[in-house]
This record gives structure tokens, sequence and C-alpha cells, in this order.
DNA sequence: ACAGTGATGTCAGTTACTGACATGACAACA
DNA sequence: TGTTGTCATGTCAGTAACTGACATCACTGT
């Protein structure tokens, strides 16, 4: 009901530190325990040792939480649009941010583990896709900064953003033993195919 | 705060006929009057002259009204591709559904308020993205029908819908006054040209 | 007449989310 | 050493989306 009663000494701390680390373990847990659906806030906010007023002041709403790294995803892939060379077609600029993303693709079981919860919740869903969308949008945004024209610059990065959540969910895929930058580039290659039939 | 309370005399109903399509007409002019976030459900059956209740007896959530016509967009879609000529590639049996759904697009004020209403709130935008996700899942489950291998399928769908996007938004744009179905056809074109470099 | 059906109403409850204000350990500074 | 401000958190009251259970009553068929 009412969040953990710290009994304070001498140099104890009112509170116990990294509240938002205590939050994203405990609905990450309680999420795959009794899923995303059945979990309410206060069940997170109880077990991380907080009230419900704190879980909502560390994110927008419930399903923000498993959207932390998103911001840092874009601005890897409009980073990279940016600084390929002059003589990059917009799909080839397209393919460098593909790859400049692979060092965020790393750590497999926890790829595989956020996207089971993500993928067992319709909401979940909208919220990752609109994340895609704005990172298609921002893409987009980097060619035309290239000087690349409209509808180059849309369906260039529309294009690109379906070849990454294609190569993704490839690479998380149960069998898979790949790279992720392996899989990006080989579908980029495969897309050029479909496209010129 | 309550129903309209209806006298019934002789011959008289006890309720109004077509609850659904007066709350899509409510729903619709207060979304426009005070925007999408502001306006409660109670105020749209209550312009509407039914309870909340019955609101949500017809549509799943506040969002959902404003897609009715995604089941029959994705029938019409499939459809196309499950028809298409056997001879056509995967890209081409896409582009016959970018074609085949041309006279679902026709009230260019209706799509542009529509348009308008969701672009101003983002959990409406969510709504769409889903919509458009299940549809691209939609049409590469046609392609596998026709044989069409993965990833080739996945990716002809992904970029199919992209495309799709692109002219639904070109079409619907102040300027504009070519047809759908001329812009659709000829983004499609643009396309593989961007993807051929 | 009578029983069954279907669209609606009524009501009580849960949960996500918000705004306003209170608290108290700590740091900075006088 | 005392004062003052800041910052993370708590407390509390409220709104609004949604749900389940049950009631109502015109209509329909027998």
């Amino acid at each position: 009901m009412s969040a953990t009663v710290i009994k304070y000494h001498g140099g104890m701390t009112r509170w116990q530190p990294d509240a938002r680390g205590r939050l994203v373990q405990a609905a990450t847990e309680l999420y795959l325990e009794r899923g995303f659906g059945q979990t309410t806030v206060a069940q997170i906010a109880e077990r991380a040792g907080v009230t419900e007023r704190t879980f909502f002041r560390y994110f927008a709403d419930k399903r923000e939480m498993l959207f932390d790294g998103a911001a840092r995803l874009q601005q890897l892939m409009t980073d990279a649009v940016t600084g390929a060379p002059a003589s990059a077609t917009p799909l080839d600029a397209v393919g460098v941010a593909l790859d400049a993303v692979g060092e965020v693709f790393v750590d497999l079981d926890h790829s595989r583990t956020r996207q089971v919860i993500i993928d067992s919740d319709d909401s979940l869903q909208e919220r990752e896709l609109i994340k895609r969308d704005r990172l298609a949008t921002a893409i987009a945004q980097a060619l035309r900064a290239r000087g690349v024209a409209e509808p180059a610059a849309s369906l260039a990065a529309q294009t690109g953003i379906g070849v990454f959540h294609v190569a993704f969910a490839a690479w998380i895929a149960p069998a898979n033993t790949r790279s992720y930058a392996d899989i990006a580039r080989s579908l980029l290659a495969d897309l050029r195919v479909v496209a010129a039939t």
C-alpha cells in the first residue's frame, strides 16, 4: 500500500538510490511474471519501494518505460545518415544508418526478453510502431538535409526502417546465430533485388 | 447527464435508430470543436442521446471509432494480392493491391477531416500505425500464399505499405489535384528507381 | 397470453494518469 | 552555527477510460 518506510540513522539517506532503476527492474519482473496487462503501476511502485506518483515522475506512462533507448537509436541513425559520404545514394546512406546501430544490438537476451513483453500486448506494439515512425520521419529529414528531394527521401526512409524492422526480428528469432549487422546488410541487398523486379 | 428520455406513444419505438451513426456523428463534431483529447466519452454519448456504456458496446475504445474502415481496406488489399496474375512479381502484386483500394479513397474532404483529427493526437497516430502494420502483415501472408518466400514477402509488403502511406499523404495534401490511383502508381515507379540505386 | 431476445440503461468498481501542496535530508552560504 | 533553498519524494484528491453484472422493456414468434 505505502512505500517502504526507511529509518534514518547517522549517514543514512532518506531514500534508496536509483529509484528509476528499481522501477525498471520491478516492472520487468512483474511483466514477465503476470503479464503487462495484469500488472498495475501500484504493484510496480510497491515492489520498487516508491509510490505510484514517483513512477509517473520518471515515465510519462506505463508503456514508455520499455522504450528508453529510442532517443539514442534515433540519434545514432540520423548522425549516420548525415555523416554518410556525399557520393552515397539515399539508400546507401540509409544502409550506413542500419550499420551504425549495430553497437546497440549486442545483448541478445535482453532484446528477446523485451520483445516477448512487447509482443504480448497490443498497446505496447502501438508504442513501438510510433517510435519506428518517428524514426523514419527523422531519417527522411536527415536525407533532405543531404539534398535528397521528396518523395525519394520519404521512400528511402520508410523502406530503410522496414528493412531495419525485418532485420531486427530475424536477429532475435530463436534459431538465429548471425549478427545483427550481418543480417541487416544482407536484407538490404535482398530488398534491392525485390524492388528491381 | 442521462440519456435523452423518450416518451412512447402508439407505434413509437423505445430508442431512436442508428445509435452507432449518431455516435460517430457526435464524436466527429466534438473532436473538431474541442479536440480529441478534450472530448470525453460522456460528452459524445450525451450528444448522441445514449449512455457511455452504449458507446463502449459499439466501439472497443475511444480511438477505434475512427478506424471503422480498416477491415474493409485490408480485405480489398489482400483479395487483390491473391487475385493478381500468377506471373506478377511480389511488388507487382502489391501494386495491384495499391490500385484496388482506389475506390475507397474518393471522398477527399472526409479523408482530410479524419486525418486532421488523427494528426492532432499521438494516441490516434499510434492506432493508425498498428492498423497499417496489421495490414502489412496480412499482405505478407497473402504473398506467401502465392508462393513468395521470406524475406521477400515481408519486404515487399512493408515496402508496399510504405508507398501506400506516402501516396495517401500526397493525395490529401492541400495543394494536390491528382487522384489517389494516379499518385500511387507513380510513387511505386519512383520506389523502383530509388531502390535501384 | 407468454416466453425469449436484443438493445439499451444503471450502477459499482478498477486503473491510468494529473495537479497541488507538504516534507525533510542535504548543500550552499552567511 | 544558523538560515535558506533545492530536490526527490510523499500525500491526497480528482478525472476519465473502461469493465462486469444485472435490470428493463419493446418487439417477435408461438
